[in-house]
This record gives structure tokens, sequence and C-alpha cells, in this order.
DNA sequence: TAAAAATACTCCATAGGTATTTTAT
DNA sequence: ATAAAATACCTATGGAGTATTTTTA
């Protein structure tokens, strides 16, 4: 017997005052009605109702069992709707993790614009450059320049980006712009170890995928330090269009070569591929796209947004 | 889906750290477990458990949820036990409806001696000499002398009683004293109109059972009443022998015939026969006859004790 | 590779419906 | 006589089991 359901009938008998009016109300017939109050009955082992064919009133024990009821069933409704709001309405806490330069650069505003759309949620921010916490249970959404494969991971592309080469213009004058890629392998490149191949560079150029292989005295785990470093003339340094772009529009850096977007570059926002996404990760994502598109890199396009929220089955007391 | 049933499900999961170890302490196998979760995610809309096959830890909403189940399944247990216990442990107000005349003689001494041994039993207690309100839904328990027969009425001999027609000495001395009840037709009889047929007496004489109608000058609605008339020298009564007990022991009243006792005559307990008799019903009915077996009214035996408690189904959470 | 969860499939219990009987005013 | 509850019977859904597949550390 489902307690639940037998109990609210009960308390709809009790309140409508015949069974029929409570089987109207439910939407049941009469004769379940009278299945569920014998059941009940049967079950507690006492008389609920005293009722004849003409009469009907709950005995001292029913009574008080259907105020209990009452709040209890009230309760149930409450738990139900509250979870339920979780994939509706968002709130809660929000646990990031992103690249340390990007929060750097962006995320302060990003949050700013965020917090004040959506006040329940909390967020917090955990800045981290390689990929290693990616598949953490308690990390909501990681931001990462590039994507990762994994069927337990849904990756949604935010922006595009492409991978520049670029140098100072001191630098550039004291050994000489390089023509092609090939040249570089010969300048001193800042290596940063947070990227994926370190040591070897591959930016598209001239419409095909051209890789190099670098050298330099200086090697950081850090684009921010690298930029610094780039910055000072201290060599060529590759990183991602949208750490630079001050840099390149002041003239701090120049980039070396006029290159095209690598294929599937870009930033991405990945979150557990888990049934049911909470709805603080899905407006997260939603809003960090239409972001980028009030607050754009260049002139350059958004990814579409909209994650829809998705039906759900209507059941359980609703 | 029973929710009551997945919610203790999921909560088993959340305190033993695995779908296996909640299985076994359900006594259910780990696929069932797996479906209850699945159809619980399902049916809120959200994520409650982080799993893959090596961990399995709670989301924040799944955290949230198994606090809020845990106090309302333990809400749930409470509010059925304290239901089920109105079967086994009596207590509440119990309602009776008693004679005018018994009530005066007996129920003092059996209610105070019933409060002693049922302390959370509380009694309400109607006098009344007719068989109207036995039926009357708010009340628990009717005694009268005479049994109702009413499908819808569990009738309970607790004691033999027998009518007995008697008078003064000092009436009998004017009068003369009768042979035969077709002498006491001449006699003046006193009416009592709670009698179901207050002017045709009938009792056992020399093994058979005699009608005579009476006549006489008072009429009363009350058997104290009569039996006070009775005693002043006013006339011949017919009653039960358990209401003067005292006046033919001390010989205020004499019997008039040596009378055997009417079939099926005697005081009864009479209640609903609904389904599930409460406790605190069930206890007074056997207080009673214990009470005049150690009370004895004379020699005579009272009959047999024992309302079983019946058993009850096992289910929903014991 | 081993252990755990998810899935596929089957079977049976039970919840709800329809039709009928009983009961009380 | 009528209106309401109880009962009898039937059907279909879904809940639990068994066997198998998938997944992850």
């Amino acid at each position: 017997m489902d307690y639940l359901v037998t109990m609210r009938t009960y308390l709809s008998v009790v309140e409508e005052g015949s069974f029929i009016a409570a089987s109207q109300r439910l939407g049941i017939t009469p004769q379940v009605v009278s299945k569920h109050i014998q059941a009940l009955e049967k079950d507690l082992g006492v008389q609920l109702l005293n009722r004849t064919t003409r009469s009907l009133n709950q005995t001292e024990v029913g009574d008080r069992f259907a105020r209990r009821c009452a709040t209890f069933l009230d309760e149930f409704k409450d738990i139900i709707s509250d979870v339920r709001k979780e994939h509706t309405e968002p709130r809660g806490i929000l646990k990031l993790t992103v690249p340390v330069t990007f929060a750097e650069i962006y995320m302060s505003r990003i949050l700013v614009g965020f917090s004040q759309i959506y006040p329940d949620i909390s967020v917090e921010m955990r800045l981290c450059d390689d990929f290693s916490d990616l598949l953490d249970d308690n990390i909501d959404l990681a931001l990462r320049i590039g994507k990762l494969t994994d069927s337990s991971v849904i990756a949604k592309k935010i922006l595009d980006t492409k991978a520049i080469v670029c140098a100072a213009p001191s630098y550039l004058e004291r050994v000489g712009r390089p023509k092609t890629p090939a040249d570089i392998e010969t300048l001193n490149c800042i290596i940063d170890t947070n990227r994926r191949t370190p040591r070897r560079w591959s930016f598209m150029f001239n419409g095909s995928l051209t890789t190099v292989a670098i050298n330099g005295c200086y090697t950081v785990n850090s684009a921010s330090a690298a930029i610094e470093l780039g910055r000072a003339g201290g060599g060529v340094l590759m990183c991602p269009d949208i750490f630079i772009q001050k840099e390149l529009q002041s003239g701090q850096l120049q980039p070396l070569f006029d290159q095209d977007a690598t294929e599937g570059s870009g930033l991405y926002a990945m979150f557990h591929s888990t049934r049911y996404t909470a709805a603080k990760t899905r407006v997260f994502v939603d809003f960090l796209t239409t972001w980028f598109k009030h607050n754009p890199i260049d002139g350059r396009q958004t990814c579409a947004a909209g994650t829809s929220p998705g039906t759900r089955s209507r059941t359980a007391f609703d």
C-alpha cells in the first residue's frame, strides 16, 4: 500500500465529509476511496471513520490521524517542490574551476554581472590551469581553453579562440622579425608548461597546421607570467588571443604571423554529462555566452546560447 | 512510484555509501535500488547522487534531500506507530452510557478501580435508561439490562440477572401475600416505563415463562424511584435483582415468588460491531467482568472474560 | 580485470476500474 | 425507495526478480 496515496484519500474524505465527494476531488471512483480507507484501517488496526450509508464522521483516533496526515502531506509537497526548484530555479553554490589567466582578466567582471542577475547563487571559483580536476565530483563547471574529449563530460564552446605567436616590438627589433614558422625555432621561446605540448607549438599558418619545436631559456607554468616576460622583451610566446587583447591593441605585443584559427580551439565550458544538470550550472553557461556577446573580444561572434531546461514528468501530487 | 519506499531506499544508499550495502540492509536486490534512485531522480528532475562504479557521493541537492528524507521518514514511523498504539495501548476518552440505577449503585466503585489500572483513560459517563442512544457514533460502550439484537452491535453478557417481583413486608401484610403470578394482577404494581413492556411483566415461574398484565397507580421512568416506592410500601415492583441486593438481604423488600432466571436476561456491554474495537473499550469490558468476579452479587458466577486484541498485519516499515 | 551500476527482459502482485450487493434512512 | 458504502470480479500497470551488459579504477 502506498501510504502517501491512502493518507491523501483519507484526508480528502475527512475534509469533504463523504466518499463520493472525496473521490470526485481526487479523480478516482468511490469504490477506490472505500478500498483505501479499508486498507488504512486494516493496516493500522484501528477504526478511523464511523460510517453508515447516511452519516460519516471520524473517530477520536481518526481525527488525530487526519490532523497529522495534513501536516505530513504538506511537508511532503514541500520537500518535493523544493528539490524540483533545483532544476528550475537556480540557487545554491556554483563551484567553478577556471584557468588562472582567464580568471585574472575576465572573471571578476563576469561574476559581478552574474551575481546581479542570480543573487541566490554563490560562486566558489578555483583557479587552476591543468585538466586534472575537471572530473571532480564537487566541480559543477570547468572553463578551459581547449576541449576535453571524454564521454562523461559535456563540452560547450563559449568562444572561438586562436593561439597567437607574438613578441614585444623591442625583442623583434633586437633579433629580427621571423618570416616563417620555422624561423622561430632559433628564437628564445617562452615555454608554458600548462600547454598540453609545452615544447611543440601547433598553429594554423597559410591554411595548414604547422608544428614547430621550440627552445628557450624561460620555462613557466603560467600564461600570465609568459605574457609578462614577453611584454618585457624576454622572447616569443604563444597564448590564446583572448589573454592578450589589450597588449595586441596597444602594440605591446605584436603577432608574428597572420594566423588562422585552429580547428576546434576555443574557450569551453565543461560539465558532467549526468542526466540532470543543475539550474545554476545551466544558467551560468548561458550567462557566459551572453556576456561575451555583449562584451565582444573584437568583432567576433560568440557561439549560440540556450540550454533548454527540459521537461519533467508530472507525478506525485502535482 | 511509492515515494516512501524510494525515499527510504535513497536514504539507505546515502547512509551505507553503496547500492549493494543499501540493498542488503533493505532486503532487496541492488538492481531494484538502482531503479529506485533513477525513478527518484527522473521524477524530481535532479541529480541526487554522483556515482561511478567506484565512487558514490550525493550532490548538494541530494544531500539536502537526504536530510529531509530522514526526518520525514521518522515522522512517518511516528504517526503510524502512534495510531497503532490506539489498538494495543489503551488511552483516550471512553464514552459510556449506563442505566441510571445501575450507575448509582455500582459505577462509582467500578470507575475508581478502573482508573487506578488505566490512568490514561478518561471516562465520560452518560446516565440513560432507554436504548435510544446505543447506536450513537460517539458512544464507545453501552451497558444495559437486556440485550439489543442488532447486527451492528456486539453484545457481551457481563452478568446474569433475573427480574425479581417483590414488595415491602408492610405492603404484603396489608394486602396479603400472593400465591401465584395471577394474584398480582389485583395488586398495586409500580409501573416503570423504562421496561420494554412496562405493563406486562414476564418472568420464569415453576419452569415456564409467565406473563402478567399489571395495574397500579404509580408510573415512573426510573428503577430507583420504583424501588423507593416499593420500599415505602407503595406496591409491588419488578426489577433486576442486582438493583435490590441490599434490600433483599436486609428484608426491606421480599420476593413474592421463587423465581428462576429468565433465559438470556443479564447485564450486557454493547459496542459497535465495527472491524476494530479500540483498546480502551476492550479493556473496560474485560475490567467489568473481572470486577464482578471479585465483587460477586451473591454466590453467582460471572461470565467468561477476555477479548483478544487480534493480530494485525506487519507492513509499512516495521 | 574485477567490482559495481545500468540495462533488458520476464513475471506476478496489486491498484484501479466496472458491475453488483448490502445497508440505512 | 434511494443514496451511499461494501463487495466481487477483472484487467493492466508497474514493481521486483534474474540474467546480461557496460563502465571505471
